[in-house]
DNA sequence: GGACTTTATTAAAATATTATGAAAACTCAG
DNA sequence: CTGAGTTTTCATAATATTTTAATAAAGTCC
């Protein structure tokens, strides 16, 4: 999961970003209103908070114009606590949610967990495709109550195909969502795929794993219900 | 697909090269003017990716003459953010996007596949064939929710005939465009005649495919509505 | 209807893509 | 700095796709 924090106050968006990096989401930075808009132009992102607050461009503009960039990410408004007019207007404007300054690291993650239920319609804390039940806060796959031992890659790959489960997703769009690498010219790696033989190795000693499929000159996907 | 790219950073002309190779586009590349000229006059493209800043001539006066020696491709102006000067000329001769560096690759596809689907009228995510339902983005044939198993050269050359449905398309033409071969005057392979079978095999498993037509001495066409 | 042309079908050969095992490189706690 | 665990690279095996080629079937024209 990548995320871009658009925030001038550093000391809190060091804060932030090392939250954000311990819960295994990929984070850039941005001080400056056009400092994100350019990196939300280059890079696809899954969340964006958002300081409303910011020096260089009115916040609200800047959420506009940020969401014909980047359509498909989940936008997160921080804001000084009580100014309701920003959050309503950034709300009408298309937010997901809204968070009041000081808010704390774990409400903040709180939200985004809510957020990735809400859009990828999760309503339950676990996932069950075929015999296995995953559940994505506590980063456990488990069959029968026993616990695999998948790798934080290992989770972060199969969790994220999961999320956007029965559609294709090519090693390209695998690799800039969670490894935040973009694999420009001559990407020729072999590593997802061997980080997807390695999860099927993993979970097939417990039972079948057919419901991740190799789609063949494309990438892989999720087969679920 | 087939695109030609004419771009005289070279850097960022294999950066998009390669992109779109693997978004299953076919790639010409040019990094001057002249080049690209000369290879618009030898070949059909469906998109021309165009800076308007060339050293060796006026890139609006390239967009002009491009246009009539490929007056079919849908054009798409590079240039340097906030240029907006260039932009409304570009539009206004006829381009039909126009896209500030830098950009993001995935920004440039999603900006393609919005310009296929005004050009060729699709307004939905799913087109609907017989009783077929046929999703372009995510390269899926299906019938009452089950999915028909192409490979890519299967679904290409399909997608390519139903974008351009009701009219026969050459088998040179097939060959240029999906596959980026020139099939020269002694063009005596039957390669698209096997794909076509199995396409048809494929799908009939499900339902009838009348309306992919064989028209004989010329090529083939989706006939739909 | 028969001679010819074009397309459909089948199976095998050539090519491309993915899976796998094992070693190398890297990370990070201690 | 060390070492266990993780991630990435690389070489090669396994498999699927694409193309070729030979033959059958179907359409066209006289």
């Amino acid at each position: 999961m990548k995320v871009l924090l658009i925030e001038d106050e550093k000391t809190l968006a060091y804060e932030v970003e090392a939250f954000l990096k311990k819960a295994f989401y990929i984070c850039d930075l941005a001080h400056t209103a056009h400092k994100g808009l350019e990196l939300l132009d280059m890079n696809p992102y899954d969340f964006v908070l958002l300081d409303l607050g910011l020096p260089d461009l009115d916040g609200l503009k800047v959420l506009q114009q940020a969401k014909k960039l980047n359509p498909d990410a989940a936008y997160i408004i921080l804001t000084a606590r009580g100014n309701i007019e920003d959050r309503i207007i950034g709300l009408d404007l298309g937010a997901d949610d809204y968070l009041p300054k000081p808010f704390s690291l774990l409400e903040l993650q709180s939200r985004m967990q809510a957020i990735s239920r809400r859009k990828f319609n999760i309503n339950s804390q676990e996932i069950i495709l075929g015999e296995f039940s995953i559940d994505l806060q506590k980063r456990i796959v488990s069959h029968n109550q026993k616990e695999a031992e998948l790798t934080r890659k290992e989770f972060d790959l199969l969790s994220y195909l999961l999320l956007h489960k029965n559609r294709v997703l090519t090693r390209m769009q695998l690799s800039e969502h969670i490894w935040g690498t973009f694999a420009d010219d001559d990407y020729d790696s072999n590593y997802i795929d061997v980080h997807i033989k390695n999860i099927r190795k993993k979970l097939s000693a417990f039972s079948t794993v057919e419901w991740l499929e190799t789609v063949r000159g494309v990438g892989y996907k999720i087969r679920k219900q």
